[in-house]
DNA sequence: TGGTAATATGTCATTTATGACATATACTCA
DNA sequence: TGAGTATATGTCATAAATGACATATTACCA
């Protein structure tokens, strides 16, 4: 199965528990995509609590405001790696990071 | 400074407490640099524990030895997520990764 | 209702990460 | 010592992620 197509169906608010068996991943494949979600929620939660915009946080990060919408809706183009500069971005800790991807 | 400069010189044993003020890195930026760098110890430390070399861990994950070489080195050009995706592969948790990076 | 701000979606040129390969260096053990 | 195995380093074409932009959709409120 494709896998822009698991992601795009896993973010339409499955819940991922039962994502897993439906459209059949491996472990791996789910631990990551949960990882992914998780911090998109927390993005999401971190810019609304500090009262910012999209716009205004693509501005802060040195992105685009489509881009802010794209990693909050999980969009799978996003990285990992996005989604944690961003969080640092929001003042948001190794330690808080660490327990949101667990 | 040039980032790819800062980053080759962070993996030469630089204890992480330190670089961050010698090379006068922002908080955001030295916090990711330490996530790479647990998420690269952690690898090396599992591969090796998993008794593997390095050209059977690439050929697991479908990438190459020189790309984990380069993960186990902190290498610049390694995202999260291929580290991340990685450690899953060696059956790490989630909530270990949790862990690691914080 | 309409107007405006915020967010979502789609596309694309450019940048960055990637696997592959060659080759160098390090490690083991006979 | 040298041969064999493992790891490190450098380069490059390709693939994937990115910011930017246009535009659609939604949310809010006068």
């Amino acid at each position: 199965m494709d896998k822009r197509k698991k992601d795009k169906l896993a973010k339409k608010g499955w819940k991922t528990g039962s994502v897993a068996e439906f459209l059949d991943l491996s472990d791996e494949e789910s631990a990551y995509i949960e990882m992914k979600l998780a911090l998109s929620e927390k993005l999401k939660e971190r810019r609304r609590r500090n009262k910012l915009t999209q716009a205004e946080l693509a501005k802060a990060i040195e992105s685009s405001q489509s881009r802010v919408a794209k990693m909050e809706a999980g969009d799978p183009t996003v990285s990992i790696d996005l989604l944690v500069k961003s969080l640092l971005a929001l003042g948001v800790s190794k330690k808080e990071l660490g327990r949101t991807i667990s």
